[in-house]
Formats: structure tokens, C-alpha cells, sequence
DNA sequence: TTGTAAGCGTTATCAG
DNA sequence: CTGATAACGCTTACAA
């Protein structure tokens, strides 16, 4: 491949003129400009990004953490991120990590390794002191209802919409109520199962493990927690559950035992996902596109400012529709 | 930052030593092994990454083009893709689309200027003779149907799927039949169309512009197609529908409608994803992730040998369940 | 087994 | 406005 070199020698100038040009440097008299051009056009010439990244000691590249691209939920907060990040002329790289922690270690390691200007995490498996460590390495963002004050954070108030939907089941008069969540180790699985339990003592209703459901995540798990509830002897008469996916299985697989929704069992559930309309699914409205949005640009801010460090809190909303 | 220059002379020994240890390769003795090693953790070292690469000539990353993230499809192709570039330690750059043809070519002029060492196109909006321009540029494999024989191409027998399901339908006695494509210009979308048209031909129907509906991609597109179809004087009996999504928007919508499905209107999709499965709709299974993990193996397969360029065909399967 | 030094292809400083 | 030239941080002959 020509070479910035081979541009200026052929196009009769020096290689800082080329350069110039490259980038849109005014100072370059118009003749030379257009040779230069002509030359490039000529050769095909593009720059070789590498050299400019090692160059200017900034790649324009951010990277982003999420367990899993294949899922409503984080594929739109995805593409909310890549649209903003679009607009900026920013490069996404993507790592994937399936909750393992070595996975988000790597992409600290690339920012280190100045490989990519920043981090978004759309989930965090790795503990926050570790998270530490890489404060000074690049901007970082964290979408999770978090209490730390280190990095920006983007979210929706877990708990209080978790009571909202809580209190909505109570006010239709249920109080055996149970809870399905995705990973509980998770930051905002913890939030919400704390707001549950807290909840539930003050109704005086007894925590009941059986009534308390993790790995929840999608659509066929939901099918088993309704295979799960058929044989439990004690049963809820309302389950709170932590996405639309796990609700959409539950409500299908319902329907195949004759379960009457929500007579029999009453769901509330969380995202409002394209899914949940289709199903009549009430849910709480949570802006996952917007998160993303409004993570890619507190990066941008805290790029820009060294100690930035934002909590931005979104709106949720209740969608009554037909499970409740 | 520290730089290796810097691990060299706190360690006591030359930059090449520490690049040694830094690549495992052999030839370096244990005890200055140690030291280098002890250095580089005493100051929490990390190797500029863009330097590695701009030396190396290569990156380890590929690009992704693909017109959204957030769509089952596509989602699920792309995290095929990503657990096998994990597999090999490659990192994935994301080039969203939005079916421009300017983001296109932005992911091959990246290619071009070596940010990344290959491409893939999940789907493809510009020429194929442009795409030819940048065939020396590195590894380019593509998902689609596709006669060319330049580069590596990733799909199931398209029209051959589209025949088995129109034959699916004449055999439960439908001869009235619609179509609903997404992109009308994707060459896929290019390829089921006529497929249909050939079909509608040999079984002496006519052709009725208002059956071949096209734009049909999210679970929205779904619910404006049944709207179209209850103000349709005269009524196809049958759609075949290009994917799940839509179907599921259809087939809801069909319910507010009062319509009976299939007795009023039978439903055949594309891909079954699990919407499919909760709403029971007749399909025809796409195997998309391993689409994806096949494209990426093609891709490092093209690399290891320049002039690769094996078309794969990946089986789909017709899932009878209770739309038809 | 180790070190020196020449790339890799840009950008940016500084002198003209 | 233009051109030398020194970074940027690493890899890799080549020589020892």
C-alpha cells in the first residue's frame, strides 16, 4: 500500500504538506492541494489508521461491555450507543463477555493499552474496587443504579420503580407475591431484590425461597418458572419479573396449563419490549435505547472532563395492560 | 504511560528482551524473564496496542456490517459471529448501517487503512462491483445468496426455502397468496420475490401488486400489514412472511381483528426465533447464529489462503406448527 | 541468549 | 505557506 511517502514524493511536495492536507490544515496553497489530491485519488491512497491512532495517541474507538448481544434488552441499549456514537464519528468495539469477569478485565486492558478511548459497561460482573484500578486510564461509564460517586452512571431508579410495580400489584390485592430476576449476583438484580424483600416485610408477608427466581433472562426461561409454579404447593397469586422476555414465556406457557392470566396469576414486568405490547403484557416502561443514548454521551463529557462524574437518573414508566 | 523502553532499563536489559518476554517467544533466560516480568507488574505495564499493530501490519479485529443491531436477526448473527472471534481472540469493530451505502464503505475504507484485517458484510446495500474494488484489501466474506464467486458467501438456498414453503401452502390448498419482504432491494429479498413470482406463474395465478408488501421488518411492520389486508377488496388466504417478527405483529393483530388463523388467513414466516415458538407460528427454521459462526470461520479461512471463496449452504427446515 | 538499530506510517514542532 | 525531522511505542532482522 502507497504511503504517505510515496503521496509527497510523487505529488512533488513534502510529506508535512501531505499531511496537511489529510487533514483539512488551512495553510496549503490550493495548486499543491489539488496535486496532492489528484495524487492521492490516483494511487487510492488511505491512510493507515494505525499510524494515526499511534500518532495522535487517541483512536476514536470506545468499547462496550454487555453479557450478550442477542438480547432485547442489550441490543437496544446497543443501538442507542452505536446511533449517538454514530453522530460523533466514533468506532464501537464490542466485547462480549457472558458474565465472565476476565472478559471486562480484557476491555480494561485495552484501554490501557490505548487501543480505545473509553468504556461503556452495559453490565458489570467484576467487583468495583477492581474497577478502580483503571480510573486513570480512560473515561469510563457504568449503566447501573449505582452509589458511587468514580464514574458517570446512567440508570432508571431500580428500587423505586421496583416499589411502584410492588404497590400496583398490592393495590389490585395481591400480597402472595414472587419475583423473578436475571442474574442475582447482578448489581441491579441485588437492588430489586432488596426492594422485594423489603417490600414484603412491610406488609408482613413471610419470604418464601421458593417464591424468590433468578436466572431469568429469557423467553424459555420463563416457560420453567411456570412449570416451577404448577408444582408448587403454596402457590403466588402474582409474580413481579424482572423482563418482558421471561414474562412473554410465562404468559405462553400459562396459557397451556389453562391458566387463567390474571386471574390465576397475576405478572408485572419490566422494559416494554415490542414483545410485551404484542402480548398485552403490563409492564414498566424503561427507556433502554435512551440509557444508551445518555451513556455514550456522559463518556463524551467525561472525556472531555477529567473528574465528570454524573449520575443520570431515567424515567420509567407504568403501562397498564392485561396481566395485572 | 510507561513504554518498554522504560520496563528495558529499570529491568536492566534491551527493548528486544522485554518484546521477547512480551510474546512468549523462547531464547530468553528465566531469571531476566523474571525480572522483566516483575517490572512490568511493579508498573502495572500495558503495551500500546496501536503501536503492536502499526509494527505487526495487522490488528486482530474485523469488521461487522450490518443495517441494525437491534433485531433478532441480526442480533443473533452477530452473536454467532462474536463467540467465534472470542474463540480466536478477535476483537469485532461494529459498523451500523441503516442500509446506507456511505457506512458501507466506510467499513472498507477502515479495511483499506488496516484498522481492521477483514470484513463482514451481514448484509449488503451497495454494488457488488464496488465491492470488488477493495478485494486485494483483505478477507471480505459475505451473508448472502449469492452467484458471484470472488469472495466467501454465507446463507441457506433461499429460493429453494421460499419454493418448500409456497408448496407447504399450495398443499394445504392455498393458491391466493401474498408476500411481505423486508428490503425489497436486498439481494435476498430479491431472490424470495422471485421465487414467488415464478411460483405464482407456474400455478396460473395472477400477480396482485397489493399482495407483495415489502418494508416488513420489525413486529409494527406486522400490525400495519393486517390493517392493509382488512381493507383489501379481494383477500389472499395466505401470506408467507419473511420473517418471525412480522409474523408475530400479524398474527396479534389478526386476534384484535377477530380473524381466525389460519382458518381466515394461514401464516408461513422465516427463522424461527423463539418468538415463533411462543405463538406458535408455522416457520421455517434459519439456523442464524451458526450463519454467523460460519461467516467467521470463512473469514479466517480466506485469510490463511488469498483466492477462498467456497459458497456455504446451510440447511433450513420447515417447522409445522399452527398458522397453516 | 542478548542487544542495536532500522523500520511501521503518521502527526506535530520548529525553523525558514 | 512549506519542509526537515523528531516523536509515537512496538517488532524484528542482524550481528554478536
Amino acid at each position: 500500500m502507497a504511503n504517505i511517502r510515496e503521496i509527497a514524493r510523487l505529488a512533488g511536495v513534502s510529506v508535512s504538506t501531505v499531511s496537511r492536507v489529510l487533514n483539512n490544515h488551512p495553510y496549503v496553497r490550493s495548486d499543491k492541494r489539488d496535486t496532492v489530491l489528484k495524487t492521492m485519488e490516483r494511487l487510492d491512497y488511505r491512510p493507515n489508521i494505525n499510524a494515526v491512532h499511534l500518532s495522535r495517541g487517541r483512536t476514536n474507538m470506545i468499547g462496550v461491555v454487555l453479557p450478550t448481544i442477542n438480547h432485547p434488552y442489550f441490543s437496544e441499549l446497543l443501538e442507542g450507543i452505536a446511533e449517538e456514537a454514530m453522530k460523533h464519528n466514533i468506532q464501537l468495539v464490542l466485547f462480549q463477555t457472558g458474565y465472565h469477569e476476565e472478559k471486562e478485565f480484557e476491555a480494561l486492558q485495552q484501554l490501557r493499552g490505548q487501543l480505545i478511548d473509553g468504556v461503556i459497561f452495559a453490565s458489570r460482573a467484576m467487583a468495583f474496587d477492581s474497577l478502580l484500578n483503571y480510573s486513570d486510564d480512560g473515561p469510563i461509564v457504568l449503566c447501573e443504579d449505582s452509589d458511587q460517586e468514580e464514574f458517570p452512571s446512567i440508570s432508571i431508579k431500580h428500587v423505586e420503580a421496583f416499589n411502584i410495580g410492588l404497590d400496583y400489584l398490592i393495590s389490585k390485592g395481591h400480597e402472595k407475591i414472587g419475583i423473578c430476576l436475571g442474574r442475582l449476583e447482578g448489581t441491579n438484580s441485588q437492588k430489586r431484590k432488596d426492594a422485594y424483600e423489603n417490600k414484603m416485610k412491610s406488609i408482613q408477608m413471610k419470604l418464601r425461597s421458593e417464591w424468590i427466581i433468578g436466572q431469568c433472562l429469557m423467553i424459555q426461561d420463563g416457560k420453567q418458572v411456570i412449570d416451577q409454579f404448577m408444582k408448587m404447593e403454596e402457590k403466588p397469586t402474582a409474580f413481579i419479573v424482572g423482563n418482558d422476555q421471561v414474562t412473554a414465556g410465562m404468559v405462553t406457557e400459562a396459557k397451556n396449563y389453562g391458566l387463567d392470566i390474571p386471574g390465576d396469576l397475576a405478572l408485572l414486568s419490566f422494559d416494554n419490549h415490542p414483545i410485551s405490547e404484542i402480548l398485552r403484557i403490563t409492564t414498566i416502561d424503561i427507556p433502554t435505547k435512551h440509557l444508551g443514548i445518555s451513556a455514550f454521551k456522559a463518556l463524551l463529557k467525561r472525556t472531555e472532563e477529567k473528574g465528570y462524574a454524573q449520575k443520570f437518573i431515567l424515567p420509567y414508566k407504568l403501562i397498564e395492560r392485561d396481566t395485572v
